[in-house]
DNA sequence: TGAAAATACAGCCACGTGGGTAATATACTC
DNA sequence: GAGTATATTACCCACGTGGCTGTATTTTCA
C-alpha cells in the first residue's frame, strides 16, 4: 500500500476573528494541513469554496445570516467530495442532526485539543465520519432501539416478508406523503378503485390494519 | 487541563484466528493499550467483558451463533459505558444502521492499519463515534434530507411552532401506533369527542392534512 | 399452452376522519 | 379576581377508509 503524503487544503468559516486566528495557527503549524482560506461568513465563505476547492471545510455553526446548515447544504450542492467539519460551541440536539443530515461529516466542540482536530482533518478529508462525544450519544440514540431488534427478527423468518410489487412500492411512496386514496390515483392516473385495492394489499402484506400503521412501518423500516 | 495517561483495556471478539491474533499483537504494541481477553464466540466474549469490565470492545459482526449485533446490544445492556468497536469485512446496509442502533460507536472495516485502529480505540475510549469511511456515507444518507430542510423552516419562524402539550403527545403516541380516534379515547378513558379535538389540535399545530402525515413526521422528527 | 401473478376497474356498506362551532371545568398567571 | 391555556364533552356533515365480492386484461413463468 502506497500512503502519499498531500496536503489537505482547509477553508476556514468563522465569525469569532479570535477563534479564526486560533484555528489557522494551529492548523497551518501540521505539514500536511494548509488553510487556504478564512471567511467570517457564509456568503464570502461559499465564494472562497467555489474558488479553491478545498479538501475540507470548517463550519462554524452559529454564523449570522445564511447559518451554517444552510451553507453546508451548499457547500455539498456544489461538490459532494468537499467534506464539512461542524464547529460549535453548543450542542442542541435537534441542531445536531440538521447538521449531519445536510451533510456535514464530522461534528466537533469549539473546545477540542488542537492537535487533535488535526487528526480530525486528517481522518475526515479520507471520508471517515467522527463526532465528539458529547454528540456522539445524541446520534446514536435517534437509531430507534426497536428496529434493531426488527432487523434482527426480519432477518430469522425472510419467510413471512411479502415484497411489495412495484406498483405497490409506489404506491405506498404517496400513502406515506400523506395522500388520500383519491390523490394517489390522480398521481398515478388510475381510478380510486384501483388505488384503493393497491392500499389494500399493501395493508395486508405489511401485517397492518391501517395507512398509518403502514406509514409508519415504511419510515421506520426505511423502504420509502 | 490535565490528560491522565490511561490505559485502555480491550477485550477482542472475533471468530477468526488469525485476525484475533494479528489483532492483539497490533494492539499490545501500543502503551496504552491491553488487550485483557480475546475469543472466539459471543458467549465466552460476554463472561469475559462481565468479569474483566473493559473501556473497549472490538466485537467481530459476522460471528457465528450469538451474531454481534446481539452481542453488542447485551455488552450495553451490562454496562452502557463499555464502548463497542463493530469489525467487519463487509459493509451491509441494513447491518450497519442495526449495528448503531444496538449501541456500538464506532465501524472499522478489517482492512483498517493497525495504527489507525489504535487511534480509533483512543478516541473511542473518549466516546468519540467514528465511522470507517465506507459505512459513513451510508449512515448520513439514513438522515432524511427533507427534515433538515424542514428543521430549517421550523428555526426561521420560530412563531408557527407551536409545541404540544403533555396530553397531545399521549395521543400523538397513540396516532403514531395506529389506533383509531376511538381507540385512543378507549385508552386514554376519554371520550372519542375528546380524542378527536385533540388530534384535531395536533394536526393544526403539526401543520398537517391528516393523521398519516402527521405520524410520518412525528417518526421522522423523533417526537415520539 | 396453461396456471399464476399483477394490474385495473366496480359497487356496496359500516365505520372512521377532519372541519366547524360551542359549551364547561380546571388550573395557572399576572 | 380577570384573563389565558388546557382538557373535556357535544353535535353536524361531507368525505375518506377498509373489507368484501366481483370481473377483465396483461404479464410472467413453468
Amino acid at each position: 500500500m502506497t500512503v502519499v503524503t498531500k496536503v489537505i487544503r482547509v477553508v476556514i468559516i468563522e465569525d469569532f476573528k479570535l477563534t479564526r486566528v486560533g484555528l489557522r495557527c494551529a492548523l497551518n503549524a501540521n505539514e500536511d494541513i494548509e488553510v487556504v482560506a478564512e471567511s467570517d461568513n457564509a456568503i464570502d465563505g461559499l465564494n472562497f469554496i467555489k474558488r479553491l476547492n478545498p479538501d475540507v471545510v470548517l463550519m462554524d455553526l452559529g454564523l449570522a445570516g445564511m447559518n451554517g446548515i444552510e451553507a453546508t447544504i451548499q457547500v455539498k450542492e456544489y461538490n459532494p467530495n468537499i467534506k464539512v467539519i461542524a464547529l460549535t460551541s453548543h450542542d442542541r440536539e435537534e441542531e445536531v442532526i440538521a447538521t449531519l443530515s445536510s451533510g456535514a461529516i464530522a461534528y466537533c466542540l469549539k473546545d477540542i485539543d488542537p492537535t487533535k482536530l488535526a487528526d480530525v482533518i486528517r481522518d475526515v478529508a479520507q471520508g471517515v465520519c467522527w463526532l465528539d462525544p458529547e454528540i456522539a450519544s445524541k446520534v446514536l440514540n435517534a437509531f430507534p432501539k426497536q428496529d434493531t431488534i426488527g432487523i434482527l427478527q426480519d432477518k430469522n423468518n425472510d419467510k413471512n416478508r411479502v415484497p411489495l410489487t412495484e406498483r405497490e412500492y409506489e404506491v405506498l411512496k404517496h400513502l406515506v406523503a400523506g395522500k388520500s386514496n383519491t390523490e394517489i390515483a390522480k398521481e398515478l392516473i388510475v381510478s380510486v378503485h384501483t388505488a384503493k385495492a393497491h392500499v389494500c394489499s399493501i395493508l395486508q402484506k405489511m401485517c397492518v390494519n391501517d395507512r398509518v400503521q403502514a406509514a409508519v412501518k415504511a419510515v421506520k423500516e426505511g423502504l420509502v
